[in-house]
DNA sequence: CTGTTAGCGCCTTCAA
DNA sequence: TTGAAGGCGCTAACAG
């Protein structure tokens, strides 16, 4: 019977469910999974959405999302700082057959039991910053490094030649890369590396402005004149230390940040940055997960009438893993308007 | 049968069934759902999570949330500029049969078919700032006017008189409320209202610009040395332009927003705002929401052994209406340390 | 092509 | 108490 409406006799059931159809009838996902063995909903792993960039990176998930007949399933895990391995949870969830397929931003440690998944043709898309996929399975993820260089790049366009460099923890693969970004830069201008203008922070705004201080504590001739951190909470610290000394942002130390936060924009002064382009990621995953779970759909998605004969079921193939470019978005810190930029 | 096991003959499929809920046995929510007559999925019927503060508040109905057995389904509305009447987009919802109850985030026009729904006992749980609750639904809101009154009145406190007020768009009832709050705080100073230090912005950073510069064009004896803008938007804004100025912040004017955004209290200076306790009414939505789902349930959620009788089915009562209240959080921008706030 | 039937995995009721 | 049967709303595979 159709939603619940009363009971009639077999007869003019199916009368009435075409009736209906022509009216706006709205079928019953739940049920409809069950009998057709596939579900309608695709699950969302996300860790705090409160990150900053996880909800641009929803909004493209959303659009796409928005657009099917799908439904997003929300599984938001607020680990406290995302070390743990959730593949219990995982488990879970996959256990209740509610979703066809897994959408998993940020995994960290849980990625390889994700990859697990995929390979048991359970539909995983991860997507992450970090660049260290599990063979094989379907990941997103930001060129880094290059995004990096470039920042640092423009910085030494702009004559800077002693640039600090405040690196993410080192237990990022991120950190990493972006730290090797900016090396390429100063390699490729012929600039040494300063081992006493490389700091370890954590990402937040407090280890900016101690790095920073360290920074501005060298004698005069070793002082950097430029700093590009690693994120843009902790070039929020590095602004908050130059001000607190009385130097002027950009006029005596040139600030660039990394991941365009919304706030960024509308500082003052307004924050150069590397932008990573969350919200094309999250459309471009949500769009492979669901030729993914297609993929899996008896009939691979044809009406089971016309002779087209369905691919074989495991038709994982195609795009696999895509490296997304970031942007430098120049603004006022790095004391460069050769590009005027207003957002 | 039980998930996708493979079949056994009915005689110890039981038997299975005891064995495997011993170990992590995970039941279908779907069929479960289906089978029980009652989901187990509350829906979350969101604005862009672009806002700055539904992350947060997401991150409330996550945690209660996640803490049941029941999953989130998340409806993102991305809507241009949230003025469209979704009624439709919820009907669909609501059609699905998929969410047993719905938590409906700055609902808009639509706040009033979502009552009429509450009204047809589908629970409906509103969340919104606003504060023009339709009649007898359950509705979680800020009390804006107080919350406003207190960041005038800290003013008032710190020795200015000419303070100048930044509203939101006049067609958003936080607007009025804040704007109330402000009122209230001047006539309790005995400050009388002055018309030209009140303007309109759009809650955007270049609306608080533009008012902030219209106020700096006043004639020296009316212009204000503080202004209280209605978002933390505009007052970015309003940095931004007394900067501009060459004014300085808060030694020249001294600027207080409303909303505290994340990046809030990195900026230089950190500004001073008004808080809404979004992570809080996200748990106390989530939890009306649970209560009014399970007082639908047959049996009301006791198993059905005990010789309880079923609560009325409409057990629609208790908590309907909360306001929470928003808290003044000084820092910088508003040129008192007499609270040492970091953050 | 339309019509019918048999479940999907679980809950609930009734019988033992 | 325990167990078997019926059905939730729908889809898919089969008949006509």
């Amino acid at each position: 019977m159709l939603n619940q409406k009363p009971d009639v006799d077999l007869a003019t059931r199916e009368r009435i469910l075409r009736i209906m159809e022509e009216q706006g009838f709205v079928p019953n996902i739940a049920a409809s999974g069950l009998a057709g063995r596939h579900s309608r909903l695709l699950g969302a792993l996300v860790p705090s959405l409160t990150w900053p960039l996880v909800p641009e990176l929803m909004r493209g998930v959303g659009e796409v999302v928005g657009s099917t007949s799908y439904e997003l399933i929300l599984y938001s895990i607020n680990d406290v700082n995302h070390e743990k391995d959730r593949s219990d949870v995982i488990d879970r969830i996959v256990g209740t057959r509610l979703a066809a397929g897994l959408l998993a931003v940020f995994p960290g440690p849980s990625a390889k039991h994700l990859a697990e998944l995929h390979s048991r043709d359970f539909p995983v898309v991860l997507i992450d910053d970090q660049g260290i996929p599990p063979e094989g399975t379907p990941w997103i993820s930001v060129d880094n490094r290059v995004g990096a260089f470039e920042a640092t790049r423009h910085l030494i366009g702009l004559g800077h030649r002693r640039i600090a460099h405040i690196q993410g923890p080192l237990k990022y693969q991120v950190s990493h890369e972006r730290y090797l970004g900016y090396c390429d830069a100063l390699n490729e201008a012929g600039i040494p590396l300063d081992p006493a203008l490389v700091r370890e922070g954590d990402f937040t705004p407090p280890t900016g402005r101690t790095c920073a201080n360290a920074f501005f504590d060298l004698p005069a001739e070793k002082r950097p004149t430029a700093i590009f951190a690693g994120s843009d909470y902790m070039a929020y610290g590095v602004i908050s230390a130059a001000e607190q000394r009385g130097l002027r942002v950009p006029g005596d130390i040139a600030v660039v940040g990394f991941d365009d936060n919304p706030a960024s924009a509308h500082m003052e002064p307004a924050l150069t940055t590397v932008r990573q382009p969350f919200y094309e990621m999250g459309r471009r995953a949500s769009e492979m997960l669901l030729a993914l779970v297609d993929a899996l759909r008896p009939m691979n998605g044809l009406n089971n009438n016309g002779r087209v004969p369905g691919v074989p079921s495991s038709n994982f193939s195609e795009p696999i893993r895509i490296k997304m470019p970031a942007s430098l978005i120049v603004r006022a810190s790095c004391g460069a308007s050769h590009r005027a930029t207003i957002e």
